[in-house]
DNA sequence: TGTACATCAGTGAACGCGCGTTCACTGATGTAC
DNA sequence: TGTACATCAGTGAACGCGCGTTCACTGATGTAC
């Protein structure tokens, strides 16, 4: 018999894993990507370091989790925001709003992401779907609306074209110079809120949102581009 | 009496604190940022742990000398870039592509400066004072050619021009406009070369330095907007 | 040029700390009849 | 409903490892007269 509903000690197996999920997050947080320990994490639980071992096959486990989570926790905000527009610079605007916003609330979750890679740290392939699932929110606002043209170049279009991260289903809707502003959108909005969470501006004296607020308009300008 | 002719001591101690930096820099290639350690790199040297506090006070300060160290190479290699270009395009192309070739050829000292904090590192002044060292170059270039102009923002513009960050002897000579394209250029560069180095672009298979490329013509491109 | 002293490089032991992981085990919770 | 067994959560000890840093000390190099 299959069960549909979880049984009692699923369902604590499942509160156990989130609870420790928390506690790796508030760690990411306080001490940065390298104070991930699993010892650190049971005993802010109230258990003993090898408890854990019940719940995670190991450390790069653990990490592996809360990158995909972390993934699909950014998709999900992107999806959202993007979701009652229509008008390819309202996506824009609301996605890159969205972006930053996700990023500037939980900066040590961006970093997992999109930091420096952890040493000894093999990302396996799972990490790389669910990072696709975020290109995807893109890809699809601009698929949509068909904007996004920007100069084409015949060698990189066709290596993007037949691109193995484009999704099957709007590959036949998406030009090489649409893929490759998808990329330069994304690199943009990256280097801003990078630069951003890791404190470069701090000591600068100006307000990032003004600044970031700016390079959206310069997209937003070339989403018409011939 | 001062010297000017450095005693034999004081070479072999310049040798020595040389030989420590460039197996951190080989540490920190292999291992990243997190596996630098002091003992590490005293065996590395055929030492013991504690005979490196003869050349550095502490992990912390062999750090900081690291990260002015990249900083000063990064400023020369983009100084030595522009140096003969003339007219803004020329000055902008020869200045990224400097940039991208030395991120890619050391990729680790990079991250060290641009990339995720190190926990539990607090980076003192100096490292501000190396930063805007290697601002200035793009900064000077922009201000020589009177190029960069970009739209204007009355908030924006007045932040940065009063900005601390912008050297006393250029401040006249570069507009609010000025300065963000400056800071959106370098955002923009970071946000390429930073998800090239991190390994974002490898299973893409597209060659990065032809998204790089069209990156720069849109910067040139945007130089003489008004 | 030779001797007496000061300076400095490097050692080895030690301190206290934390890590990931394995393993044999206890005790509680759930399941089958 | 009660009993016998299986499953699972969590413990505590242990392994081997590495770290930054302090300290008393040896031995070599340099300096002053």
């Amino acid at each position: 018999m299959t069960r549909t509903t979880p049984t009692r000690r699923e369902r604590y197996r499942a509160e156990t894993r989130d609870e420790a999920k928390g506690h790796a997050l508030e760690q990411l947080a306080e001490s940065g990507s390298a104070g991930l320990s699993l010892n650190a994490i049971a005993r802010a639980m109230g258990m003993t370091g090898p408890a854990l071992y019940r719940y995670f096959g190991s450390r790069d486990e653990l990490i592996t989790e809360l990158i995909i989570d972390a993934y699909n926790d950014l998709s999900v905000a992107l999806e959202q925001a993007v979701e009652h527009t229509t008008a390819a610079e309202a996506g824009i605007r609301a996605m890159a709003t969205a972006f930053r916003e996700w990023t500037l609330a939980q900066p040590h979750r961006y970093q997992l992401i999109f930091g420096t890679p952890l040493p000894g740290y093999a990302a396996p392939e799972q990490t790389t779907i669910a990072a696709r699932r975020a290109m995807k929110v893109v890809l699809t606002l601009i698929a949509d609306t068909a904007a996004g043209r920007s100069r084409p170049d015949g060698r990189l279009d066709a290596q993007l074209e037949s691109g193995p991260w484009v999704p099957d289903d709007l590959r036949d809707r998406l030009t090489g110079p649409q893929l490759a502003y998808a990329l330069l959108l994304t690199a943009r909005l990256h280097g801003l809120v990078s630069l951003e969470i890791s404190g470069q501006y701090t000591l600068m004296e100006f307000d990032p949102a003004l600044l970031f607020d700016r390079e959206v308009d310069t997209l937003v300008a070339e989403l018409t581009l011939g």
